[in-house]
DNA sequence: TAAACAAATGAGAATCTTTTGCATTGTTGT
DNA sequence: ACAACAATGCAAAAGATTCTCATTTGTTTA
């Protein structure tokens, strides 16, 4: 159940967290979520959650590990439920879609450029930004 | 001069425009500047500019193709002067320092990963973020 | 060079996203 | 069930950026 999960990540087992928690895993919606769509879902399936809870429980998920933030073009956070492994995303500017990758290649280059340059690298954000195919074929139409 | 380079990307040659294209152009502050960055330097050198114009001024520049727009993390926008040359930016979380790479593998990986996601790529984003030689060195202290 | 007109500016209000303060409510171990 | 303390909701605040609008400025025209 989830309310075990929560406490063995060091978390009370309240309401807003369990619900937030169904939310995220019901890939139900999109996989990638701003706040501000997590509060809408939270609404749509009768939850009276305000939606500065939805921002502290999605910044202490974050920090417990269990979610990543990230930093799209046009200005909110985006949030994703983690499952171990790390991938990068492309995006189609025009519709929104998101697809992800993950490449050994790009991963290992960019350690060396931080080697390179003297850092310890912590972290990284990789966007490509591009048009989907769909959105193409609407264009040509 | 600098009002001949704005009337050639299309732009009125106003007070405003020519000053902040000298703050950018100084590589006197860093070259990596946020509108705030730009908007203190214009008030240090005793111009008197309000900060929307640095805004509007800062994005017009943009569409004009003279500067580039990044979203490093943390908020605010950083703007920089074009140079022709596309490169990407590997940071310190600790001290603000930003060093820039290029790195053709790299480049060419993201075509690729465009390509077969079916994306015709328009962009990309990709930031390092570590800790740098003179940040791990005073930790140590 | 002065009038004429459109474009640009400054100041502050407005917007948008996210955070915070605080009184109230809920969770947990006993 | 209860005390102890953490979490919540709401509204206010904050930070970044954009917008509104009266006023000023740059450029063109006569
Ligand atoms: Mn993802
Ligand atoms: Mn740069
Ligand atoms: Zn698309
Ligand atoms: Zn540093």
């Amino acid at each position: 159940m989830d309310s075990q999960f929560l406490k063995k990540v060091g978390l009370k087992a309240t309401l807003p967290r369990i619900k937030i928690l169904e939310i995220l895993e019901s890939g139900g919606t999109a996989r990638h979520m701003s706040a501000e769509d997590v509060y809408k879902a939270l609404l749509e399936h009768g939850e009276d959650v305000g939606l500065a809870t939805v921002y502290r429980v999605l910044t202490q998920f974050e920090q417990a590990g269990i979610l990543t933030r990230h930093h799209f073009e046009g200005g909110q956070s985006v949030f994703e439920m983690d499952e171990g492994r790390h991938h990068d995303h492309i995006l189609c500017t025009k519709c929104g879609r998101v697809d992800e990758f993950f490449d050994p290649t790009i991963e290992e280059r960019q350690k060396a450029i931080a080697d390179k340059f003297g850092y310890s690298m912590t972290d990284h954000s990789l966007y490509i930004y591009g048009i989907c195919k769909d959105c193409r074929k609407k264009e040509k139409a």
